[in-house]
DNA sequence: CAACGGACCTGCCTGC
DNA sequence: TGCAGGCAGGTCCGTT
């Protein structure tokens, strides 16, 4: 599921429904998620003010005066407003509820997802601590790419998805800026000059930007906040198109096992 | 350190 | 219709 634009889109989505709100209680019917839900989150969080949500990463950060909630999406979770008594359906593990009677529920199929809690600077959590900048900020740039390609036999496509690199570049938008720039997936990260660095790097801003502006793209399982289906299929010009022409060239794209993943490719377009 | 494979899960689609 | 197999948008962790 949720790419860096679907996270985000999922961020202002549930933004006016949460921020301001006091947690009256935390319901989880299912702790196991990617690691177990806290225990004690129930005791943390009642009596909170959510001050505001961000997102670093793909993670949702709500802000609290004695910490902070993290919670990602993995690949097949998503976040909805609705009132308190909703009946829960299949794979709606938690709920966090609010006085005014509505909750913001976590459903979230293959269990991916986390939901946790930290005390003090949730910038300092381990899970983010680490983290590459955000591809959309200031310090993040070709020549920036560049510097951290320096050496390294991995592949480019590997490389911008390590999120010690870059955040949020999801395997859809990986193929995509590759595409977009120009570059081969599999070409070694250490070799790409600095000038497609640049092409990379402002393609990467451009799938996303793009992604964004549209609502977030969705394959399956996405859902805006609210709970209608959130369709914005993006204009994909690769991902998931072996076989069929290249939107440049005509020539059939190429579809390849690379790692885990699926890539695609135009053998023409691409070096 | 870097590179790689495996792990965590369910749902959906394909093909027999 | 049933069932096995493969695949799915993420990312951490252990082993070489």
């Amino acid at each position: 599921m949720p790419e860096l634009p679907e996270v985000e889109t999922t961020r202002r989505g549930i933004v006016p429904h949460v921020s301001g709100q006091r947690v009256a209680r935390v319901l989880v019917r299912e702790p196991r998620l990617r690691w177990p839900v806290p225990p004690d989150l129930g005791t943390a969080l009642a009596g909170q003010v959510i001050e505001g949500v961000e997102r670093r990463a793909k993670y949702l950060l709500l802000r609290c005066p004695a910490g902070t909630l993290l919670i990602h999406l993995g690949m097949s979770g998503s976040l909805r407003i609705v009132p308190a008594a909703t009946p829960a359906q299949r794979h709606d593990h938690a709920d966090i509820v609010f006085d005014a009677g509505h909750c913001l529920r976590l459903r979230d199929p293959r269990r991916f997802g986390a939901l946790l809690w930290t005390s003090g600077d949730p910038l300092h959590h381990l899970l983010l601590a680490d983290l590459g900048p955000e591809p959309l900020d200031d310090d993040f740039s070709g020549a920036y790419l560049y510097r951290q390609a320096r050496g390294r036999s991995v592949a480019v496509k590997h490389f911008i998805m390590d999120s010690h690199i870059v955040v949020g570049v999801g395997n859809i938008y990986a193929n995509e800026a590759l595409f977009l720039a120009g570059i081969h997936p599999l070409r070694a990260a250490g070799q790409v000059s600095r000038a497609r660095y640049e092409r990379l790097a402002a393609a990467i801003q451009h799938v996303l930007r793009a992604a964004l502006a549209q609502g977030g793209t969705t394959l399956r399982d996405f859902h805006a906040s609210d709970g209608r289906a959130g369709y914005f299929q993006l204009q994909l010009a690769v991902y998931g198109r072996a076989e069929q022409p290249c939107t440049v060239c005509k020539r059939p794209l190429i579809g390849i096992r690379q790692g885990q993943r699926s890539s695609y490719y135009c053998r023409a377009c691409q070096r």
